[in-house]
DNA sequence: TGAGAAATTATTGTTAACAATTTTAATCTC
DNA sequence: GAGATTAAAATTGTTAACAATAATTTCTCA
């Protein structure tokens, strides 16, 4: 029932500030598809007002994070598998461009921050620190898109990059085999290195696609169906 | 002094339905860059509580339409060049996945829709309707990206069409020479119909190159630059 | 004049109280 | 005790009044 949002009780948080801890909670998996987003709740956890919170969730729910219905609050989004699908589809797209204009543009000194950044996330993963992990993981991603010194298409992959959790967690589940492989940053650096620019984009997209590939429909337990099946319901509708 | 924006003196407007009036505003270009966007003006204007522009003005902020400054208020958006550099990029990037996506699932029917959106804006350009012409441009585009069946595709190129204008309009000049030409329209559909990927992608960079290599800083009347070079400040600052 | 201070007005920001709605719980009926 | 009915509580939505800040005007005095 609790939710884990860090939660500093001298301090009085500002709207923005608000906004980045859900954001992050999403991208931490901390905050899974689907929860309720009380008023009340998040303004006493933040030591916020209402209003505060009422601004924010408004926000969160025009970059999709979060799903508003009226009268009935909001809730994490919980994104379909068609949406899921055109997520990732447009993931490698934008990716895709931000390794082409990279090639372009990098030189040795970013190729040394991908390397530690690397190093870093490559540690974090062998002492078994998968939330550490996860987030260098991320990380790696939007450096890449920083490098490339387009702020559009920045801006626009930060956008897919905090929505893709919720795709993870609706249709994959959190588990360490639905996450960024190591081992394929890595082959990408080294195609960057190499200024291969085919090869850094062929990874990447299959990078991608090892994930997307697992994006189906799942059987969550028959849902509705169960109950509308179970239910005899004669011939007529009972007037 | 007055924005022009449509107003049905008995209407009472939603939330949505503001926000979609400022958005078309702009779209139309009837909203220049820089505009100061007073709360209870817009209230007024649009027969809703201030709260509600608020809200909207919030939202349009978001997608970067509009800027706001802390107890200063909102005024339509004016992207910087390297801004409008990067969204026409980005614009590049985004409708060749759009036409590569196409080119897959396109089929006689989408073809005539399209033929007969040509010819409408064919019709309403040669009777100098530039306003209808250049809405029904922009359906072209967005037409494209609606048929190639990517719904998070098209969600981030109507994004990025709407903010679109707002380059044109600041760096540009709102001149017929800085719009969308027919015939580039037609060259596209001409290599959809033929199946000719490669064509279409490149007729589509072209067709936006066209626009986007004129952004460049503008002298714009040397702005404040005057005052301060012909103040003559003798050597030291007045203390 | 006109530079600067003071007062006025306009505009944005915040809040708490209230209204409307939905959810939950309690009660009733058969 | 299942199912419907009503009552209570919780939650979201709206508003108007007030506070804070910025912009404008007026005033003052050299």
């Amino acid at each position: 029932m609790s939710i884990q949002i860090e939660k500093d009780d001298s301090r009085r948080y500002s709207e923005d500030e608000v906004l980045r801890q859900i954001e992050q909670a999403v991208l931490d998996h901390r905050l899974p598809p689907g929860t309720k987003l009380k008023e009340v709740q998040l303004a006493n956890l933040f030591g916020v007002k209402r209003g505060t919170i009422r601004k924010v969730l408004t926000r969160l729910a025009h970059s999709r994070l979060v799903e508003q219905t009226p009268n009935r609050g909001a809730t994490v989004a919980k994104p379909s598998v068609q949406e899921g699908k055109d997520l990732f589809a447009t993931r490698r797209v934008l990716e895709s461009a931000i390794l082409d204009l990279l090639i372009d543009v990098i030189d040795t000194k970013m190729i040394k921050r991908l390397r530690k950044m690397l190093k870093q996330e490559q540690k974090a993963y062998l002492r078994s620190d998968s939330e550490k992990a996860l987030g260098l993981s991320v990380d790696f991603h939007r450096q890449l898109a920083a490098m490339a010194g387009n702020s559009v298409l920045e801006e626009y992959l930060n956008d897919i990059i905090r929505r893709t959790p919720l795709v993870i967690l609706t249709h994959l589940g959190d588990d360490e085999q639905n996450r960024c492989r190591n081992q394929e940053h890595e082959a990408i650096v080294d195609a960057l290195e190499k200024r291969d620019r085919k090869k850094a984009i062929r990874v990447m997209n299959q990078h991608l696609l090892h994930i997307e590939s697992k994006i189906r429909e799942q059987p969550e337990a028959a849902k509705t169906d169960l109950a509308s099946l179970l239910r005899p319901m004669a011939n007529g509708q009972p007037a």
